[in-house]
DNA sequence: AACCTCACG
DNA sequence: ACGTACGTGAGGTTG
């Protein structure tokens, strides 16, 4: 007959590791929820892989009486419970009594001997035992009978470790009633075991490998390496077998068990269903079928022309209808439909029919009915190639989600589906894989294709109006429609365009480069006198601290530190220096730069960006394949490179502008601080200003250096400054840092009142907001971890004018684009980069567009300190800026 | 895939 | 006492 299977969970322990895992999570009621969510998916994980028939769930449960004993003494140096860990044991217990989860706990034992106990009675009682726990400490119970699993997290995913009594014997290299000695000599802080000083687990291992035993050990302790641990397992020798008594976990618990208590029995309930609601875990919900749609015939697929054209027909009577072109790696497969009077369908595309059902739909997408859409930025680049303009594209929901909260992941149709329909279906890479194992579409089935597809446009139709109304609640409806959802046409305009490269004169550059990397990278094995990987930091290391014994290492993670600063610093010490900065300015130009800039280079010699309109937690707009916002400008050699982009034609060139201060000016204008508006009006050096205010010198005396530390002081301003940060970037001391930020407050006291403001607002709503209502949550701040509570705290003040600088150009982009159009001038943006804009324009236009240029970036909105730019035009983007 | 490094605002 | 700047994207090495 087969064995019943029972689960053991390590209570305590699954909760913790689940605690630690996620970021602290609460529902609307700031009930926390992390580890309680961390906890189930581990369970639902080992119920849906180990399909076992009894279920037991042990927790620690000390007494108080119990303190005296030399047992309890150990315990009482454990750190404290975090705050926002502790409700929610009692939580998980409620949550597994819903389920009908027996737990057992015992006072004054812990959880580990409360599993020993029960591993030990359902292997007697003939039972498959699985054990899951987060900790190592287990591995003493497995058995042949008795496998231990520990699930570990590595790279988001969950992955189990399993081992029964060979495994352990196998990967440790010692049985399991041997780890308890192990453990005993390794000894453990956390669990107070003291073990024998100088040995750790590797010595542990190997001693208890060859004496079986502590006892056997400390009897012939004169024979163990190394020495030190010969000494010491002597001296401490009773501290050892202490340690043994402590890490040996007991099996006798006194508890009455009966197999049956633990049976499994209707654990998907009402009850928990109601409990998962409260608790808000849309995507558990699922398995309890409450929310889960098996979606059998309610979509169709049409292929043929007059079914589509019907369809078509009654969705143009209809007032809103969402669309989506089934998108996978930017080709498309299909197109599906969703609106009030259907139930969907779906279209299939392939390369024979594309042009002609695209056709079809043409009359579709420039009709004036209101479109609902999830990614219609994508949508209108493509739909370009038909020469398809989407007419009354209503509603994007990725931007919807974006807005209302900017910290999510991602916006794709599942992920809006769990946070605005509490539904939740596979996304695309549960259906397809990922990376190099990623299905092609051909290996799907197509019922699930329709499925996936139709879904996509039904749950953007539905979101649309939940969307809606929460941005009206929230006052982000003006944001909504005159910013985010005009700057999508904008986006799509500037990706369409592209950017021409004089690409002549990159190959030149990357030739260039190539030669003084060629030259650099002989001269720097010939001074180092061996060859190396001068990319490998870890080689790099080596050479530059052990060869050469260079002073002034900085560890990192994996090793030696070997970024700029350090090897700054080191610059006096060996000519090896100067040339591996310079051999990584010119590899970092040709690599990123030259070679990268090439590899994207198309036919047409021209590079075309995509702008991600829903990246950044602070508004602003980000640029792929190629990123041209991170185009090199600082150091001149770099700054050559700009050279290279020129407009389309010879009839055109380009006009650049770019905002002065706009942060700065963004922060006096909130905060009211009449010095630095003042300033601005005046259009004083700003960081001249700070440097007089907080040196206390007078304008005329600043030194550049003067300036230059307040010109850092002024950035840390915008970035949520810390005394310990600015006295790390100026290389002073922190009191330094703190008198020159204490300065600056007294000089700017408004700011200071901002900011602190700003600061228990964000505290208060658990999120921080620009001027026009953008907003980012932020958990952080409610966080018991000092450093996570301080990054949400530099985040609430750096967010809102980070934010509205982004706001205020985005206002500035639209305008500038319906000028261009309204006047019909020949002319085309075709850049962003945070504070700047670059135009490219007919010659003939030239003037006029200039005009608008400077008036809509300008006047994009009415700043207390006024919004100033400088502008130029050229004939490549060097020349313009 | 994680980490380091570095380009920009 | 804690351990830090805010926001991005890309290329290279390494395990």
């Amino acid at each position: 007959m087969k064995k019943e299977k029972v689960l053991l969970i390590d209570g305590n322990s699954i909760l913790n590791r689940a605690f630690y895992a996620i970021p602290v999570l609460t529902n609307k009621n700031g009930i926390y929820t992390n580890a309680v969510f961390g906890f189930l998916n581990i369970f639902f994980r080992f119920m849906d892989e180990d399909k076992p028939d009894y279920v037991a769930v042990a927790f620690d449960l000390p007494s108080p009486t119990f303190r005296h004993n030399m047992y309890d003494e150990y315990k009482g140096t454990r750190k404290p419970m975090p705050e926002e860990l502790r409700p929610q044991i009692l939580l998980i217990k409620e949550v597994l009594k819903k389920m009908n989860i027996e737990y057992v706990e015992k006072a004054g034992y812990e959880a580990d001997d409360i599993l020993g106990t029960l591993a030990d009675f359902f292997e007697k009682e003939n039972f498959e035992v699985s054990l899951v726990s987060g900790d190592k400490d287990m591995l003493q119970l497995a058995t042949e009978n008795i496998k231990i699993k520990i699930p570990k997290t590595k790279a988001g995913k969950t992955e189990v470790e399993i081992y029964n009594a060979s495994d352990v014997l196998e990967k440790i290299g010692v049985t399991p009633s041997e780890f308890i000695d192990v453990k005993a000599l390794m000894g453990d802080a956390s669990d107070n075991i003291p073990g024998v000083p100088s040995i750790g687990e590797k010595t542990a291992i190997k001693i208890i490998s060859e004496y079986k035993n502590i006892e056997t050990a400390i009897l012939n302790y004169e024979s163990v390496k190394p020495k030190k641990a010969s000494e010491n397992l002597s001296e401490f020798k009773e501290q050892a077998i202490l340690s043994k008594k402590l890490a040996t976990i007991i099996k006798d618990v006194p508890i009455e068990l009966s197999p049956d208590q633990f049976k499994l029995k209707d654990i998907h309930n009402s009850e928990v269903t109601k409990a998962f609601e409260e608790l808000e875990f849309k995507s558990l919900l699922t398995r309890f079928g409450k929310i889960e749609k098996k979606i059998s015939n309610e979509f169709i697929e049409i292929s043929d022309f007059e079914e589509i054209k019907k369809q078509l027909e009654i969705a143009n009577e209809q007032e809103f209808v969402a669309y989506n072109l089934l998108n996978i790696d930017g080709v498309v497969h299909g197109i599906s439909i969703f609106h009030e009077k259907t139930n969907g369908f779906f279209v299939p595309l392939n390369n024979f029919n594309e042009e002609s059902i695209i056709n079809i739909f043409r009359e579709f997408f420039e009709s004036t009915i209101k479109k609902i859409s999830i990614n219609s930025k994508f949508e209108k680049v493509y739909l370009d190639r038909y020469n398809i303009t989407v007419n009354k594209l209503y509603f994007d929901c990725s931007l919807g989600g974006y807005i209302l909260n900017s910290s999510g992941s991602s916006y794709s149709y599942d992920n809006i589906a769990v946070d605005f329909l509490g539904e939740r279906y596979s996304s695309e890479e549960e259906i397809f894989g990922k990376g190099k194992s990623k299905k092609s579409i051909t290996e799907i089935e197509k019922s699930e294709i329709l499925n996936f597809a139709c879904l996509q446009s039904k749950v953007a139709y539905q979101s649309y109006f939940i969307m809606y109304e929460k941005l009206k609640e929230n006052n982000q409806l003006e944001l909504y429609f005159e910013i985010e959802l005009p700057l999508v046409d904008v986006l799509k305009d500037m990706e369409l365009f592209g950017i021409k490269v004089d690409k002549k004169a990159l190959l030149e550059y990357q030739k260039m480069l190539g030669e003084k990397i060629e030259l650099l990278t002989s001269e720097i094995y010939e001074t180092a006198g061996e060859e190396f990987n001068i990319n490998s930091p870890q080689q790099l290391g080596v050479i530059l601290f052990e060869k050469l014994g260079l002073k002034g290492s900085k560890k990192t993670k994996t090793g030696y530190s070997t970024n700029h600063e350090v090897l700054e610093k080191l610059r006096s010490q060996h000519p090896l220096i100067n040339l591996v900065l310079d051999y990584r300015t010119l590899t970092k130009l040709k690599s990123t730069y030259a070679d990268g800039l090439l590899n994207v280079l198309a036919d047409d010699d021209k590079v075309y960006s995509t702008f991600n309109q829903v990246i950044t937690t602070t508004g602003r707009i980000s640029s792929t394949e190629p990123n041209l916002q991170n185009i090199p400008i600082k150091m001149s050699i770099g700054r050559e490179l700009r050279k290279i982009f020129i407009p389309s034609s010879e009839d055109y060139v380009f006009l650049d502008g770019d905002y002065s201060q706009i942060e700065l000016r963004v922060l006096a204008h909130i905060s009211g601080d009449e010095t630095l508006i003042n300033a601005f009006l005046n259009n004083e050096d700003i960081h001249r200003l700070t440097a007089s205010q907080v040196f206390k010198v007078p304008m005329e005396l600043v030194t550049p250096t003067q300036r230059g530390n307040a010109k850092a002081v002024n950035f840390g301003i915008v970035y949520g400054i810390s005394a310990f940060s600015l006295s790390q970037d100026l290389k002073i001391t922190k009191k330094e840092a703190d008198n020159y930020i204490n300065g600056y407050f007294e000089k700017y006291p408004k700011v200071k009142e901002y900011l602190e403001e700003t600061v228990k607002n964000a505290h208060a709503k658990g999120y921080a907001e620009t001027l026009f209502n953008r907003r980012r949550e932020i958990p952080e701040l409610k966080s018991s971890n000092f450093n996570l509570r301080s990054f949400g705290e530099r985040v609430a003040m750096n967010m809102p004018i980070q934010g509205t600088a982004a706001d205020i150009i985005k206002i500035a982009m639209n305008r500038v684009y319906s000028r261009i159009k309204e006047e019909n001038l020949d002319a085309k943006l075709i850049l962003q980069v945070h504070d700047e804009l670059l135009i490219e324009v007919n010659k003939k236009d030239k003037e006029r567009a200039m005009e608008i240029f400077e008036y809509e970036m300008e006047n994009a909105f009415v700043l207390k300190s006024k919004l100033e730019a400088d502008f130029s035009a050229g004939d490549n983007w060097y020349e313009a800026k």
